[in-house]
DNA sequence: ACTAAATAGTTAAACAATTGAACTATTTCG
DNA sequence: CGAAATAGTTCAATTGTTTAACTATTTAGT
């Protein structure tokens, strides 16, 4: 392996757990007694109006059974609510209620400050290139997944 | 808020998570009964030759007792050691055992090259790019979290 | 020099996220 | 039709985390 393909790994292994981490603190100030993981559920939900628990499994790329237990808790903090919906009557439909519509619109306000503040810090190319780059590799990622 | 800068935040958002899941799904196959999260630890400390409880707790931006509960198990599974260190009798040293270091060994090379599957589909000139940028963020974060 | 405050680390109780295996209910298909 | 596949749940166990209370030690103010 090369010398500089090394280097390059080390410290993407350094700054994306450090970036993760820290990220992840700092996000938690604003979601009151939502956590982190709840936080994205609840904004994948809103983006998609509806969806189904393997759904999330696949895009969370956990078990089932893990899905299961945070729309549980979801469902008890009034957030989420479930639903028959169409043909199959094994789907279980997960939408949000408006309590959690409301909440997630003022949250995402608050966070987008968060990121905002950080952003700005960078110049227009620089973030469109990051961010670029950083989409290619969730690509990438997930062909090696289904390549496996 | 600019519009643009509104999607910037939008697809981060969804793209760093995307990423960190699913890159940590792939990293776990990889190492065997240690969590993620404990081969973070492992590789810190190693890569410091020694570390204390506090700078752990520091760097991965969680309490102190989060640490205690994480090193505890990387003790029982003879990954590390404590030990007493230096002039002040309340600091505890973390290093590797020689099993530990063993295993980092072998388990970097592991992850090394999953990592270098991942890029080697980018452009040299990406990566660098790529990584600097994230490494500034990881300052920008780093200062916010500083000036809260 | 003495005491109060700060610091390093642990413990214990509680909760969230996760896995894996076993399970129910329903649908698909040979 | 009947077997296999699929959607989701339940349960037990493990891990990571927080908060508060605690011990032991060091630092600093007066």
């Amino acid at each position: 392996m090369e010398r500089s393909i090394q280097q390059f790994i080390e410290r993407y292994l350094s700054v994306s757990f450090l970036v993760n981490k820290r990220g992840a603190a700092l996000m938690k100030c604003e979601l009151d007694d939502v956590t982190h993981d709840q936080y994205y559920v609840l904004r994948y939900i809103y983006k998609r109006g509806m969806c189904t628990s393997t759904e999330l499994a696949d895009v969370f790329a956990v078990n089932k059974s893990a899905i299961t237990a945070m729309t549980n808790r979801l469902v008890e903090k009034g957030m989420i609510e479930r639903g028959k919906d169409g043909d199959d009557r094994r789907v279980i439909s997960l939408t949000l209620t408006e309590k959690g519509k409301i909440w997630l619109i003022e949250t995402e306000q608050k966070v987008y400050e968060l990121v905002q503040t950080m952003m700005t810090k960078l110049s227009y190319e620089e973030i469109e290139q990051f961010i670029q780059t950083y989409e290619k590799l969730a690509i990438i990622l997930q062909e090696m997944e289904e390549n496996k």
